[in-house]
RNA sequence: GGGCUCUUAGCUCAGUUGGUUCAGAGCACCUGCCUUACAAGCAGGGGGUCACUGGUUCGAGUCCAGUAGGGCCCACCA
């Protein structure tokens, strides 16, 4: 048999990757077997694969690759998200590189952009995550635009308003002025930023060269003051209650007011007070009644309706009436300032906080039964640390700004009657109709008198109801699909979106299914470059996914990527990890070449073999259990690490060395079936972590039938081992390590046969293992003696001594070896002595510590009798 | 500012309820080997005051308190 000495995976995962799809070995339809069922977290159908989904998909393709082989009916339900304002954004890039302007377009000529625009790009990642082997069921991809999808979606909206949940309200909101919309808080990011905090002072009306000076660190909105604050208690301004000072530049007359948020201590313990562009002056406001001036427009310039800067860019403009406020004497200090400033998570541009009319969910009156859930284990989160974070937030949840100023979305089902601010909600435009006539009381309206609201939902208004709406069971609820894979198995995400999205599918779950949409969430890290940072493309410090699996196959990426990372740390992705999964998987390879390359002949087994095949099948079992309580902990990475020892080191270093013929002799019939049958079992078990080669060599081994593939084999269920041959196999094996330890300090290659005395009250344990030994170290002969021979250096394993003949032997070296020994050994025995002369420790300790320690005693004070007595013979 | 969390070998991490020689693994490193499965390999080896200080205990990497330094989340300071 001819084959490479070196694994190529290319065409092998093209070949496998075809050949289940034809075979449709991922496809799941509800049936008798208990379903594992896990939903894909939907990438932005616009989105290209980037390292972090490749962390993501990988650990749901182990896990679900494993549930199939299990005897669980698996089914991964892949798709894609909509993804609202970084699509629209996206579209709206390509569009002005035409030369088109998104305002030049109706709303239904944009949306046909945009949905040409997805046809063409959307759903490539869904594509890239085939190779790396994902084992999704393709037939059941979803989009959250989808038409039955968006049923639901304005099911379950006009449904929260029925219910009361939703209303509309005139709120300061984070306005992104890029993409001209409102966002959630949790859109919002917070980054450290060096600025300035201006002190500028006002003079007071009525009193002229008096001032009171505030500090700011937006002096661009003080053409929107309508107040000056100060505590009520600051003594220094006790001279300016019911005064009004004069806002520099725009010359407005304003109520220097009373308000206890003002904190005495911070800048000048003034505050100028801007009701329409910053939510504390808003609520300062509204508690003083004070007029509110909205000075910019939605895309950040100054409005027309202002006296100065009209059109300017508000942080051209913060530059300019420094300038000004400078000039005019009004401008007293710039003092540098760091402080935090939101960003819009998807334009990353600086939030404008800014008064607006939106849609509204009150979260206190639906997240209660979510909590609850978390809390009391009904849904786990992976790591556990995760639950006091939830906790914390869903503690103080606040109500969701579910609207959305744009066209790519699910428009509002509210339709507003003759432009009015009277509205219905409802599922269609003829239920709305029916609904009008009824509010009204006017029979006479028709469509033409209804407007549909503009605006459209948050995206997570969408994708809340992902694990639901895959199955249709908003629209057709009770159908056979929802009632058999819902509540799916487990949720694989990034921590960042744990409120975002999580949060909000336990609450739909439980608001529309009256049950938890998954029982676990495993929360991975965060991929990140060796320096720690975050892989971006700003930075250029992320691989790309397609070119890693190009390079070292889709295998060796996967080990890569799962031996570094438990659930919840970050993975520090470097390229020594996935060689070493490359490395891995040639290490099987030719493991398998050296199987399938023997000679066979039919023969007896050597007992050597025998005791390799015996000892194998029982390490098998026990590393079976190790993994599968990994597995139960959702330990991924110590699951594959076991099952990389298992393979590299038990299989390959000891095992095919045990039954390894003599170079050009060939391998009893008996034995290399058995090996193969061996192999198989761990491919079996290997198969979820590295899907291609383990399919390669599964049909490598043997004729399969047609549509037998190891993907779909089930493995067996080990049941652990504590067979005597684990043990005496263990003390053998470090008999050898020992022999060979000592071998490699002499210099004695491992061509050069030499001759072995052991001396052991287990003789016949030695005498039944004698053929592994020989095998192992290259003896000419092995005896047993009862003291040691003259001539020959000693190594003890454990109680067992080894004489191996020298022919000269260093004496003094020896002896040196010997006194540190015995002195190791004392300094041993003295602590366990002392611990033994303990009294209390005695009376105290449980019996089996103090058994342990006087065993350990016994042990000590036999290897020091033994030490010494070496040390006499040498003289 | 509030809450949570972490600190163990050069790196990344295990270490379950305090108790066997408990101080571990993988990688990296060092030494010797191109021994016909694999140099993407084989054999052997070195390496840690378990962040620091104190406490509880017969006994602390493990429990408690404090200190120092990381990280995360929330709120947000004009």
């Amino acid at each position: 048999m001819d084959i490479a000495s070196k694994y190529s995976p290319t065409e092998i995962e093209d070949k496998w990757y075809a050949a289940w799809m034809e075979a449709k070995v991922f496809k799941s339809t509800p049936d008798e077997r208990e379903p594992y069922t896990i939903v894909m977290p939907p990438p932005n159908v616009t989105g290209v694969l980037h390292m972090g989904h490749m962390l993501n998909n990988t650990i749901q393709d182990v896990l679900i690759r494993r549930a199939r082989m299990r005897g669980y009916n698996a089914c991964w339900v892949p798709g894609t998200d909509h993804a609202s304002i970084a699509t629209e954004a996206k579209v709206v890039r390509m569009l002005r590189e035409q030369g088109i302007t998104k305002a030049d377009l109706t709303r239904d000529e944009f949306l046909k952009h945009a949905f040409e625009w997805k046809d063409k790009y959307g759903g490539i990642i869904l594509k890239q995550l085939r190779k790396l082997g994902a084992s999704a069921d393709w037939d059941r991809t979803s989009f959250t635009m989808d038409s039955e999808y968006s049923e639901s979606v304005i099911q379950v909206f006009c449904d929260l308003y029925e219910k009361g949940h939703i209303y509309r309200a005139n709120r300061m909101v984070n306005w992104d002025p890029v993409a001209k919309t409102a966002l959630s808080d949790e859109e919002v990011i917070y980054k450290e930023k060096n600025s300035f905090l201006y002190h500028v002072r006002y003079e007071i009306e009525g009193m002229p060269g008096e001032y009171v000076t505030i500090a700011t660190t937006r002096p661009e909105t003080i053409i929107a003051d309508t107040a000056i604050a100060i505590h009520p208690e600051d003594e220094r301004y006790t001279h300016l209650h019911g005064r009004r000072a004069i806002v520099p530049i725009v010359n407005r007359s304003v109520p220097i007011i009373q308000d206890d948020y003002v904190t005495m201590d911070f800048g000048t313990g003034a505050l100028k007070v801007t009701p329409a562009h910053d939510v504390n002056d808003y609520e300062i406001g509204q508690r003083h009644g004070l007029e509110i001036i909205d000075s910019m427009n939605d895309d950040g310039t100054i409005s027309d309706e202002m006296a100065v800067y009209q059109g300017m860019d508000r942080f051209k403009v913060r530059k300019q009436i420094a300038k000004d406020m400078e000039a005019s004497g009004h401008l007293v200090e710039k003092e540098p300032y760091t402080n935090s400033v939101g960003h819009s998570e998807r334009t990353d541009v600086v939030i404008e906080s800014r008064l607006s009319l939106q849609w509204w969910l009150n979260m206190k009156n639906v997240s209660g039964p979510a909590l609850e859930a978390v809390e009391n284990g009904d849904v786990e989160l992976i790591p556990g640390k995760f639950i006091n974070t939830y906790r914390h937030w869903m503690g103080n949840v606040r109500d969701w700004c579910l609207s959305r100023q744009l066209w790519w979305g699910h428009r509002i089902p509210a339709y507003f009657i003759d432009g009015s601010e009277e509205y219905v909600v409802a599922t269609s435009t003829e239920a709305a109709l029916e609904k009008a006539k009824e509010k009204t009381g006017r029979t006479d309206l028709t469509m033409a008198n209804l407007s549909q609201e503009e605006d459209v939902l948050d995206t997570w208004a969408s994708s809340w109801l992902w694990p639901i709406s895959v199955f249709n069971g908003l629209t057709q609820p009770g159908n056979a699909e929802i009632e058999y894979y819902y509540p799916t198995q487990v949720l694989v995400t990034a921590p960042e979106i744990l409120f975002f999205w999580v949060a909000r599918m336990i609450i739909a779950g439980f608001e529309y299914r009256d049950q938890r949409p998954f029982k676990d969430v495993y929360l991975t890290g965060i991929v990140r470059d060796k320096q720690r940072r975050k892989m971006s493309k700003s930075l250029g410090n992320s691989p790309d996914p397609l070119d890693l699996i190009a390079d070292y196959g889709a295998d060796s990426v996967r080990v890569g990527m799962l031996l570094s990372s438990p659930a919840g740390n970050d993975l520090l992705y470097d390229d020594a990890l996935v060689e070493q999964g490359r490395n891995f998987a040639n290490k099987i390879w030719n493991a398998f070449r050296l199987v399938k390359g023997w000679e066979i002949v039919d023969t007896e087994q050597q007992e050597r073999e025998k005791i390799a095949i015996k000892w194998m099948k029982e390490r098998i079992q026990e590393a079976g259990v190790e993994v599968d309580d990994h597995f139960d902990k959702y330990r991924l990475s110590d699951a594959l690490m076991s099952m990389y020892k298992l393979i590299w080191d038990d299989f390959c270093s000891w095992f095919l060395e045990m039954i390894k013929p003599n170079y050009g002799d060939p391998i009893s019939r008996q034995t290399q079936e058995e090996s193969l049958e061996i192999f198989e079992e761990l491919m079996k078990m290997l198969h979820p972590f590295m899907p291609f080669l383990t399919e390669e060599l599964y049909h490598g081994m043997k004729e399969r039938a047609e549509g037998d593939f190891i993907c779909i084999a089930q493995q067996v269920q080990t049941k652990g081992s504590e067979a005597p041959i684990l043990q005496e196999v263990e003390l053998i094996k470090e008999a050898i390590t020992a022999v060979r330890a000592f071998r490699a300090e002499k210099g004695l290659s491992p061509k050069e046969a030499i001759e072995l005395y052991i001396n052991s009250e287990k003789e016949a344990l030695f005498q039944h293992y004698e053929s592994v030994l020989v095998k192992f170290l290259n003896t000419s002969k092995i005896e047993f003696a009862k003291e040691q021979i003259d001539g020959t250096a000693s190594i003890r394993v454990q109680s067992h001594e080894f004489y191996i003949p020298l022919g000269a032997i260093d004496v003094e070296a020896e002896k040196e070896k010997l006194y540190k020994e015995i002195e190791y050994t004392e300094g041993f025995l003295k602590i366990v002595l002392k611990k033994l002369g303990n009294e209390r420790f005695v009376n105290n300790a449980p019996e089996a510590v103090v058994a342990t320690e006087r065993k350990k005693q016994a042990d000590a004070e036999a290897k020091l009798e033994v030490l010494r007595k070496s040390l006499a013979e040498l003289g």
